[in-house]
DNA sequence: TACTATTTTTAGATTTGTCTAAATTAATAA
DNA sequence: TTATTAATTTAGACAAATCTAAAAATAGTA
């Protein structure tokens, strides 16, 4: 019907993900808070969005995404995450180095463009990110993450992705070469703090709270 | 210093293309058609692009490209151009395909994407319609070409590139199978309207002076 | 319930890039 | 050289996306 603008599409990609991972309601200052601007921008955009009818806007009641919005979110997603699979494994870019070219990338518009670069990498099915990847239809495998900080002693994961992606954490990841699809077991988990004691392969890191909070594993099954 | 905003990025490219493709000199109207815009609207761009010293203009005297303006020009014809090359021989696009997707790409900001492209792609020389990659200082390989309508019965060349960019055009020239790169030979040249019987290997091919100005061939040398 | 604090919306401005219509300058031709 | 035509610039307005400050609505609490 309507063709958004890239604000537009920034702004429904992030009521998007505040409406599935976040935790909150979606309202006008979560919005704004995760665009970085002000609880007036985001109201005069939610009332454009929603004569679009990308979204269900009540003043002074919050946000709800609809089909159509949720369509257009998924493909921005989709294009991001494609692009991110490109800019690592082909120009070879670290996963922490990524994300802002995807940001610029992802508002391109060609359909075609993206049908093509999803075949040429071989219809990858994950980011580096282990986030999953929407296909044409907006559909994408969940599978069942749990976090590491629920882990247990002597078991052995597979890391399938994070949930802190700051450059920060992600350097910090890449330097003890805690990627996703690695396989790791715990050796030790501290009663004090709930540290834990990491293997991979047969080098061993000791991992705080603070981190392994925001890592997602799911079982290892040989 | 600055930088500069896609629109400007585009009027540039334009100001630069037009002085020197271009036969005519650099007015506002030339400006206002290349770029399908209104006269009104050029001469506001004008005045903000002199101000950031990217072109000398003088009211109704028309345009200058200066140094600095010359070499966000050349970066964005860069860019351009690598992702062309990207397009058709990475992604299987027709070279008549790719002008509309590289517009878009050509103004994704990061220099290490280009410098990493370029490297992926074997720091090629020319794009798919043969016109030459500047590099990251700006300078290019200008080998001497010229019109396939100057051409000589019996003589054998390399096309190197075209002058109608033009999704038609194009399109017309691969039913034939001329593309850069390809060799072929002047049978026969028409008296009466220029015309000429063209060889590539063994077929032979009928093309007008309309189509033949618009190739760009050099001498092939065994 | 009534008061206060917080959140959200409105009002009014700003910036970028665009437009149309009017005014101005330059170019051309009798 | 002067009159007419063409090109260019100015003036004023608009749409998109943003902001600050003020007003209005909701939520929390005594």
């Amino acid at each position: 019907m309507y063709q958004p603008t890239s604000t537009e599409e920034n702004y429904l990609k992030a009521i998007y993900h505040l409406s599935n991972t976040g935790i909150k309601s979606v309202n006008t200052s979560s919005i704004a808070t995760s665009m970085e601007t002000t609880a007036a921008s985001v109201t005069d955009m939610l009332r454009k969005l929603a004569n679009k009818e990308w979204i269900n806007y009540e003043k002074y009641k919050g946000v709800k995404i609809t089909r159509k919005g949720e369509k257009v979110a998924l493909g921005i997603i989709r294009k991001h995450r494609l692009w991110e699979v490109f800019l690592t494994n082909i120009l070879e870019f670290e996963w922490d180095e990524v994300h802002h070219m995807a940001e610029e990338l992802e508002h391109v518009s060609s359909e075609e463009l993206i049908k093509r670069l999803d075949k040429f990498l071989g219809q990858p099915k994950f980011d580096p990110h282990g986030d999953p990847i929407p296909d044409q239809t907006g559909k994408m495998e969940l599978h069942d993450k749990f976090n590491l900080s629920a882990g247990e002693t002597g078991e052995k994961y597979i890391i399938t992705g994070v949930t802190d992606h700051s450059t920060l954490f992600l350097k910090h990841l890449r330097k003890y070469g805690l990627l996703p699809g690695v396989t790791v077991s715990i050796a030790e988990i501290m009663d004090y703090d709930k540290s834990m004691l990491l293997k991979i392969n047969k080098d061993k890191f000791h991992l705080s709270l603070e981190v392994s909070k925001n890592i997602l594993i799911k079982k290892y099954v040989s």
